[in-house]
DNA sequence: AACTCGTGGAG
DNA sequence: TCTCCAAGAGT
């Protein structure tokens, strides 16, 4: 017993995924769909990107709809989903693609363009246009090392998962589906080559497999040890005025959560910030007291965070004035409270808002001590008039 | 080659 | 609780 085509491929067609982005069975795939699934899917789970996947193409149904619009605008649906140079990169290759005419339909022209690596050229050319690749994501790298019982450990091992790989779809039945051979290894990864628990009993290559003979399976691929995530800190600073509108500013367009908006607030550094060093940071902290009258800034709770290469602690405080001052260009801008919605919040920033809501909602409603759990910023009413 | 770059569900 | 890691790319 071999890696059979034939045998994956029946598997696949009582088994496959119905999945938004997929093509009908026997359908031709859109490859608009294809690539803005397959940039979404990158390191992000499949339950997470169907909602995304959804509202983005209710906004930006076409290639051209997209290309059309503001960068902004693609940052606000992308707001959560994580890895945002890929909205970014998302945005700048649709006015390519626009421009000219359509996605190229070779794996070298689709490498070249913004935000599709070697993975999703792959991807788009078997899936979206039949071309006999395999590409190689985290489910056909553990199907590979099993299948082959291959023991290096990744990443070293990637280049030769790659070769190994390669040589999956040689026979004629893989060949004549190309698409549905990519998707039928996703689904094989994702349904029962799985990372933990594998179910050899249900699978298709269960003969063929080398790691399953000597009973290591579960075992593979193996993974080099990850350093430590070291500990950052930081103080954002959450002021809200008798109107409901927040201060709130953008980060610089590139690196590390680039171009999402976030309240106002210190460094993120390696220790722990004192209250005097933290407070210069705070919103118009050095201006004349007079402007704003005096701001009395409350902790509202803290936020952890974990980034995949460090973990964040971050201390909110939140105040209230009756009437905010005119920012400026440092300041940042503001936003009303019940259109929090339309801007890029990342995970990190919702949570940091929340809590300052939450804590301004409780205080400012009767006195009582600020819960640490209920409520969220949509059932925080904050209108004119309120709380005087 | 080794870092940087998010987030949340599963176990 | 904590660790893992998901349809990776850019530098």
């Amino acid at each position: 017993m071999t890696l059979s085509s034939t045998a994956l491929l029946t598997w696949y067609d009582r088994n496959r995924r119905a999945l938004p982005w997929r093509a009908l069975p026997g359908h031709p795939a859109d490859p608009y769909h294809v690539w803005i699934s397959e940039i979404m899917l990158q390191q992000t789970t499949v339950t997470a990107v169907i909602p995304y996947y959804q509202r983005f193409l209710e906004r930006f149904p076409t290639l051209e709809a997209l290309a059309a619009a503001p960068v902004d605008d693609v940052l606000v649906l992308w707001a959560g989903l994580g890895y945002y140079s890929r909205a970014r990169n998302l945005h700048r290759c649709a006015g390519i693609v626009a421009e000219n005419g359509g996605f190229p339909r070779d794996v070298e022209s689709l490498r070249a363009l913004p935000g599709i690596g070697p993975y999703t050229a792959a991807a788009i050319a078997a899936i979206a246009f039949g071309i006999p690749v395999i590409p190689v994501d985290g489910n056909v790298e553990r199907v590979t090392a099993r299948v082959f019982a291959i023991e290096a450990p990744l990443p070293g091992s990637r280049k030769l998962l790659a070769t190994q790989a390669a040589t999956l779809n040689r026979e004629k039945a893989a060949q004549a589906r190309p698409s549905d051979f990519a998707q039928a290894l996703f689904d094989l990864g994702a349904g029962i080559c799985t990372p933990r628990s594998p179910a050899c009993v249900l699978c298709p290559w269960q003969g063929g497999c080398a790691a399953q003979k000597s009973g290591i399976q579960a075992l593979l691929p193996r993974r080099a040890p990850k350093g430590d995530r070291p500990a950052r800190y930081g103080v954002h600073f959450l002021l809200i005025d008798d109107a409901g509108r927040l201060l709130m500013r953008k980060r610089p367009p590139s690196g590390l959560l680039g171009g999402t908006v976030e309240l106002p607030g210190t460094e993120w550094l390696c220790a722990l910030w004192n209250r005097e060093d933290a407070f210069i940071h705070a919103p118009f902290s050095d201006r004349p007291a007079g402007k704003t009258g005096r701001i009395r800034w409350e902790a509202a709770g803290e936020i952890k965070h974990v980034f995949t290469h460090f973990s964040l602690s971050v201390a909110v405080y939140a105040a209230r004035l009756p009437v905010m001052p005119n920012p400026d260009d440092r300041d940042g801008f503001l936003v009303r409270a019940d259109e929090l919605q339309k801007n890029a919040l990342s995970s990190l920033m919702r949570k940091c808002v929340e809590t300052g809501l939450d804590f301004i909602g409780a205080a400012g409603r009767d006195g009582d001590p600020p819960s640490k759990k209920s409520g969220t910023m949509r059932n925080v009413k904050l209108t004119e008039g309120e709380g005087a």
